[in-house]
RNA sequence: GGGGAAGUGGCGAAAUCGGCAGACGCAUCGGACUUAAAAUCCGAAGGCCGCAAGGCCGUGCGGGUUCGACCCCCGCCUUCCCCA
């Protein structure tokens, strides 16, 4: 007897794999190594190796990418296919810290826990080349390739403020705060300087904007990521402050305003802010610091919120008007929806031509004036409204009557022809923040002498190793924890054999991720990086794959490590990715009662088509979000490879939908695929009898000509493989398994017809997507070896023709019927045919145009 | 607030270039097989009207371009994702 049953051989196939060594990627200087192939590195976004453990969600982009590689390794591609773990982080450390559990021991388990998921996945990951970003194997080359930032300059200290939370003691990064409140604890959190390690992306912004063209990138992320950069054109103008020697520095996008600007407005950190504030104005002020201190910049700037701000009892000088002309002499105010790190730190007000300014200038009776005159139609400040497009320069001096673009060219020569200003690029970019007071990350490679210098620690003497701690919290000071790891911070320049002390922060969660594959090419090379030849013939990676929840930082910070890599010589591309792929999300369901409360999934039940609660049958509604813990509608792998198998579980993951939208993952439809894949089964098996195969695909069946149902299981085929094929041009995986059913469908009942060539191709177009089942029957076909080492099959193109078209015939762009031609049939003809029928739809009007578009459609333009 | 996506049957979805809307699957209904059930196989099925033939309406909403629009343009509405 042989049904299917894929527990009996599943795992036996995935052990298989991992003893031939079927999936490993061999490289330059590896045994077997064959350079004649192309190569192609397919690469998921690494995971953060979560306690929680993989979901469904996760799994679709890894299927995803394994149908990829295994299709190509057919095609007879050397396929670099490699996972590893994302394992420094916050989230490892503030469990440990709850628990008392050391992260490198929960870190160890939770990677174990991945492996073991993805493994039962049936992915075909070469796992000997597994990475862990935490291990000192790999993070000596994190801090390799930091010293490389670092003597090329990009890496400096900076005082800059950062989250405080005095309830806690404890500096907190972007993600842990929320409206200004820890996300422990509810506690307020101020923002408070203090000195960081920064990265100098911002010397980088043009190349990372110009080199995006370059890319094969979905358009939104590259949209996203220009957004990002922010790149905006304009001047610095110097406004010279009473009773100051020095000037405040604005950055304007629009100068040829510059005879608008009634009022300067400085960010709170501004550093003249104290020192020219009258002593009537202090105490409003100092209470306006304390308050901005607590706002995020996204509450700052955000431009529905009413405007504040406070005068400083300061002036300034507008240098385009006479000194003493009382145009020229504007307030300064201090407001906190300006941004100390973008631009100067201030800006100049022109309330007449920029919204925020306006609104500020009405809700402190600030003077308005008109330098733009709006074009004819168009609403300007004559109308009460303020005008921020382009049009003609008015009450401007020099530059009256020139069109927008013209007046900013010709302001910015003007303010430099009298040193006033100088035309200059800026972008919304801003350098890294790099350094956290953590313990779980990377120790910088650095040391502080007695003299306040910094020196690296040399090469030689690297790996800086992260002291083992039993306390790591943050401290109640703000320094960092690796700061009471006294002999440990306590040492001596090797080079100069001066007393030292190591630097105390730890490198943030992106840092490892700045180059994992890189690594990946040459996971265990101990003598550097990784080496030149690894790159040379691996890189750049050509596909890669993950959620475009990462469209900026990860993306932005690891284009802009590589673009320093190949300054430094020791990459051969100047960016790391160029093919981008971002897989959707896999949502939900989840069920809210009457009042809006989350019902979980396990208190649900189904009555009548209606989703109730299980104790008292309350009609509950069900919507669609996130797969999240919290909601508790989270779907584990495991679970649904035990009861459906692995095979089934992974064709309903990419049944679902294309790759790159977000669809409900509905566990109700995986039975779809399970009896897909039994029948498949029956195709080739028959479960009554004890043959391992039916007769018909014996290696001993007669040949049989390709003639009637034997000819169109061949064109069945042929369809098939050629929707396969293109599925894989647009990621919608869910046409090829839809042809590939429709196969099914349509050779069920001449199974007796199919040739054995015809089983083997289409096992072979099925592998990349069920491969289990595939390695099972190819094997009780009686092929030799793998199903994976054969090659991809693809369409014959005389297969493909017709004999006959069905032709649509339209009357006004209305179906009115259809008509069967012979493929050589003239145009006359098929009008003919056309027109007989649809006759009824013709009578007694008259035929304007007829519209023939070749083998398609015919539509009938008729009047009367 | 800014930025990015997406809206097609009861559900997931399909539809080369602007050319037959709803392939494939789920759930549902009917039939065959069965003592019965499961499994399997065959069939029906967007909505409305109709015994039927057939007709009308239908791709979030409102306009536009076109012989013809899920697809292109303009304006709305809703949902989701991201923000160092």
């Amino acid at each position: 007897m042989n049904p299917y049953r894929p527990q009996d051989f599943e795992s036996r196939w995935q052990a298989f794999w991992e003893a031939e060594g079927l999936h490993r990627a061999l490289g330059p200087g590896e045994p077997g190594f064959d350079p004649s192939r192309p190569k192609y590195y397919v690469l998921d976004m690494f995971p953060y190796p979560s306690g929680s453990g993989l979901h469904v969600g996760h799994a679709l982009g890894y299927v995803g990418t394994d149908v990829v590689a295994r299709k190509k390794r057919m095609e007879g591609f050397n396929v670099l296919h490699p996972m590893g773990w994302d394992a420094f982080g916050l989230p490892a450390e503030q469990y440990a810290i709850q628990t008392g559990k050391h992260p490198r021991a929960t870190t160890d388990e939770n990677t174990a826990n991945f492996r073991q998921q993805l493994k039962k996945i049936g992915l075909s990951y070469d796992w000997s080349r597994e990475i862990d970003t935490s291990h000192v194997s790999y993070y000596r080359w994190t801090q390799w390739l930091f010293a490389r930032l670092y003597e090329r300059g990009l890496a400096y200290r900076a005082e800059v403020p950062v989250w405080w939370c005095e309830e806690l003691k404890t500096v907190l990064a972007n993600e842990e705060v929320i409206n200004g409140r820890s996300e422990r604890g509810n506690h307020p959190c101020v923002r408070r300087p203090l000195k960081q390690w920064m990265l100098k992306i911002t010397a980088y912004a043009e190349r990372l904007l110009d080199d995006l063209d370059t890319l094969d990138w979905p358009e939104s992320i590259k949209i996203q990521q220009r957004e990002w950069i922010g790149r905006s054109e304009g001047a610095e103008v110097r406004f010279a402050v009473e009773g100051e020697p020095e000037p405040v520095t604005v950055f304007t996008t629009r100068p040829d305003t510059l005879w608008g600007a009634t009022f300067l407005v400085l960010a709170p950190e501004h550093a003249l802010v104290k020192r020219i504030t009258s002593a009537a104005q202090r105490p409003a002020l100092e209470a306006y610091l304390a308050a901005a201190a607590s706002k995020s910049e996204l509450d700052r700037t955000d431009a529905s919120k009413q405007k504040t701000g406070v005068f400083t009892g300061a002036y300034a000088h507008n240098p385009v008007f006479e000194k003493g002309d009382p145009r020229g002499r504007v307030p300064i105010w201090v407001a906190d929806y300006v941004l100390a790190q973008y631009g100067t730190g201030a800006i100049m007000s022109v309330p007449g031509h920029d919204q925020r300014d306006f609104e500020f200038a009405q809700a402190f009776a600030l003077e308005i004036r008109e330098v733009v005159r709006a074009p004819q139609g168009e609403k300007g400040l004559a109308d009460g409204v303020c005008f921020t497009g382009e049009g003609t320069a008015v009450n401007s001096g020099p530059i009256d009557g020139l069109a927008t673009a013209e007046a900013k060219t010709r302001t910015c020569a003007w303010l430099e022809e009298r040193s006033l200003g100088k035309a200059r690029v800026t972008y919304k970019l801003r350098d890294w923040l790099f350094s956290r007071q953590r313990y779980w990350g990377e120790p910088f490679p650095l040391l502080h002498l007695e003299d306040g210098s910094v020196v690296r620690v040399p090469d030689e003497f690297l790996p800086v190793e992260l002291p083992v701690m039993d306390d790591f919290k943050p401290a109640s000071d703000g320094s960092a924890p690796l700061a009471r790891a006294k002999d440990w911070v306590v040492t001596i320049d090797p080079r100069t054999r001066k007393p030292a002390r190591r630097d105390t922060d730890t490198m943030p969660g992106w840092a490892g991720s700045c180059w994992y594959w890189l690594r990946f090419m040459d996971p265990h090379d101990s003598k550097a990086a990784f080496s030149k030849e690894a790159e040379q013939y691996w890189g750049p990676v050509d596909l890669y794959v993950g959620g475009a929840a990462h469209a900026v930082m990860h993306l932005l910070y690891a284009r802009f490590w590589h673009k320093v890599f190949f300054d430094a010589g020791l990459v051969h591309t100047s960016e790391p990715f160029q093919k981008l792929y971002n897989q959707g999300m896999v949502t939900a369901f989840a069920y809210e009662d009457a009042t809006g409360r989350l019902i979980a999934s396990d208190e649900v039940e189904w009555q009548a088509e209606k989703p109730v609660r299980k104790p008292d049958g309350e009609p509950l509604k069900q919507i669609v979000t996130k797969m999240a813990k919290s909601l508790k509608n989270v779907v584990n792998p495991d679970d649904i490879i035990g009861e459906y198998g692995c095979d089934a579980f992974r064709l309903y993951e990419m049944f679902m939908g294309p790759l790159d939208e977000s669809k409900p993952w509905n566990t109700r439809d995986i039975p779809g695929c399970r009896r897909f894949v039994e029948r498949v089964w029956r195709l080739f098996v028959d479960p009554e009898a004890e043959a391992s195969v039916r007769e018909s695909f014996a290696r001993d069946a007669a040949e049989k000509p390709i003639e009637g149902d034997t000819l169109a299981a061949e064109r069945a085929l042929a369809r098939t493989l050629r929707k396969t094929e293109e599925s894989f041009r647009h990621f919608n995986f869910n046409t090829a398994i839809a042809a590939m059913m429709t196969f099914l469908n349509e050779v069920g009942p001449i199974q007796a017809s199919l040739t054995r060539s015809q089983g083997l191709r289409f096992l072979a177009c099925l592998a990349p997507f069920a491969p289990h089942i595939a390695e099972e029957l190819w094997q009780r076909m009686g092929e030799s070896g793998s199903v994976t080492r054969t090659a991809w099959p693809l369409a014959e193109a005389r297969y493909l023709e017709l004999d006959e078209l069905e032709i649509p015939v339209q009357v006004l762009g209305k179906l009115r019927g259809k008509i069967t031609v012979p493929k050589a049939a003239s145009r006359a003809e098929i009008e003919r045919g056309a027109r007989a029928a649809v006759a009824p739809h013709l009578e007694g009007k008259e035929v304007v145009k007829t519209i023939y578009v070749e083998g398609r459609l015919v539509n009938f333009v008729v009047r009367g």
